[in-house]
DNA sequence: TTATATGATAAAATCAATTTTACCTATTGA
DNA sequence: TCAATAGGTAAAATTGATTTTATCATATAA
C-alpha cells in the first residue's frame, strides 16, 4: 500500500511487497516467529535479501527485530490499535483540511475519480462478493490519500501513509465486514470535498474511523 | 538519537548508529553517493551488513535507495525543512499538551532533570565550548523528549522522534550557533511544565521550531 | 532439590564470492 | 555531425558458505 517504492521487477522488491501485504492482510500473524530458512523457500530469496526485507519492515515496526534473536511479526493490542486510530486521525484531520483548502479542480477530479472506482468495489462487496479484498482496501487507501493530496506536504503523505497501513492490518485482523457503514461514510466525505466543508469533513473522518476501531474491538479478536 | 536500538554490541548495530549520526551531523553530505566498498572500509563490516544498514536508513527517509543504482544520502531543500518543521510541530504541540494533562511528579521530576542536564551543556556552549555538540543536540532531544513523554502513547513519541532527527540535521547543516535564544526557550519551557500551562508552552514551542528554521534558512546553506 | 555449569544443536549474523545491472566510451552508419 | 549501438568496466544485487550467538538438555555441585 503505502510500501516505499524502489524497482518493482527486482526480486528482493518483489519479496518485500509480498512479505509486506502478508502482514498487513494477516496471512502472517501477529507474534509469528519469521525463521530465515522458511521464508527462503516460502518467498524464493536468499538469506541476504530476506534480511533486508525484515530489517526495512522493522524499520516500519511492522517487525520486531530484537537482539540476535531473529525477526517476529509485530503483535497486536487494545492499546497500540488506539495510538494508531489516535496518531491517523491526528495526521489525516490535519492534511484534510489543509487539502480541502488548497485543492484545485484537478484534485477534486482525482478525488471523484478515486471515489467512483472504491464505490464500484464497495458496491460488489455489498452483493456479497468478498473476493479480492485487496483491491478493495488499495481503493479504500487511494479514496483517503486523494483527499489529503493536496495538503502541500509529502512528509505528511507519507507519515500518514505508514500509520494507516498499521490500522489497516488491525481492521484484516478483525476480519468482519463493515463496509455498508465505510461505504455511506465515503459518499459523505466525498460530498464534503466538493463543498470544501473542511469542518464537517473532519467530524465524519472522526466517526470513521472511530467507528473501525470499536468494531475491531468488538470482534474479540485483537486484545 | 532515536534510532531503533537492538543489540549495542553487535557489529551491525554500532555501523548502524555511526553512519546514522554521521548523516544527522553531516559528516556525510546531502546527496552524496554511498558506494558500498569504501563504506564497508570506513565502517568495518561487509557488504551485506552494509545493505541491511542502508536499506533500515532509507526506510527512516534518511538515505535514498533508488533502483539498482545504490544509495545516496537524502537531500535537502526548503521545502522540505518546512515541511518537517510543520509536522514536528503538529505532532510535538498535540503531545505536549496530553503530556501536560497527564504528567505526574514522576513526569515532573523527570523533566527537571532533563532541563538540568541540558541547561549545564547550554551554559558550557554559552561560554565558547563548542566542543562536543552531539552530547548537547543528544540532551536537547532528550528534554524535549520527557516534556512530551507522559503524552501515553509510545507511537506518537517515536514517529516524533523520527521527524525530530530529521528536524536535528537541518539545524546542524546551517551549523551556526543559536543556543542562547535556545536556551532561553528550554527555560520557558520547563516553567511552563511546572505550571501546566500547556497553552503558553505550545506559543513557545511554535516560536521555538519556527526560529529554528528561519534561522536555518538565513545561513543560505539549505536551499 | 535447586542452582550453576557444560556441551550439543539450531538459528541468526556476518562474510566472501558470483551474478546481474547500469554506465561510460568508442565505433559505425546515416 | 549526430544518433544509435555494441563492448567493456565498475558497482550493485543476489547468492551460498562461514562464523557467531542463543537456546535447550543434561550433568554436576551446593
Amino acid at each position: 500500500m503505502g510500501a516505499i517504492t524502489k524497482n518493482a521487477e527486482a526480486p528482493g522488491e518483489r519479496a518485500y511487497r509480498r512479505i509486506r501485504t502478508d502482514i498487513l492482510f494477516g496471512r502472517l500473524l501477529p507474534g509469528q516467529k519469521l525463521k530465515l530458512d522458511r521464508l527462503k523457500q516460502d518467498y524464493g530469496v536468499s538469506v541476504s535479501t530476506l534480511r533486508e526485507i525484515l530489517n526495512r519492515l522493522a524499520s516500519e515496526r511492522l517487525v520486531l527485530a530484537e537482539g540476535q534473536r531473529g525477526f517476529d511479526v509485530t503483535t497486536v493490542s487494545v492499546e497500540d490499535l488506539r495510538e494508531i486510530a489516535a496518531l491517523r486521525e491526528l495526521l489525516e484531520i490535519h492534511a484534510l483540511t489543509e487539502s480541502f483548502a488548497a485543492g484545485d479542480d484537478e484534485w477534486e477530479a482525482n478525488v471523484v475519480a478515486a471515489h467512483h472506482k472504491l464505490s464500484l468495489m464497495e458496491e460488489r462487496m455489498k452483493s456479497g462478493d468478498h473476493s479480492d479484498t485487496e483491491t478493495w482496501k488499495r481503493y479504500d487507501w487511494l479514496f483517503h490519500q486523494a483527499l489529503i493530496s493536496a495538503c502541500g506536504s509529502s512528509t505528511l503523505m507519507e507519515t500518514h501513509g505508514g500509520v494507516f497501513d498499521k490500522y489497516l492490518r488491525y481492521q484484516m485482523l478483525a476480519l468482519s465486514y463493515r463496509g455498508d457503514v465505510a461505504a455511506r461514510e465515503h459518499k459523505q466525505l466525498l460530498a464534503c470535498a466538493l463543498k470544501r466543508d473542511a469542518a464537517k469533513a473532519c467530524k465524519i473522518l472522526r466517526e470513521h474511523i472511530h467507528g473501525g476501531v470499536e468494531h475491531a474491538l468488538a470482534t474479540g479478536t485483537i486484545g
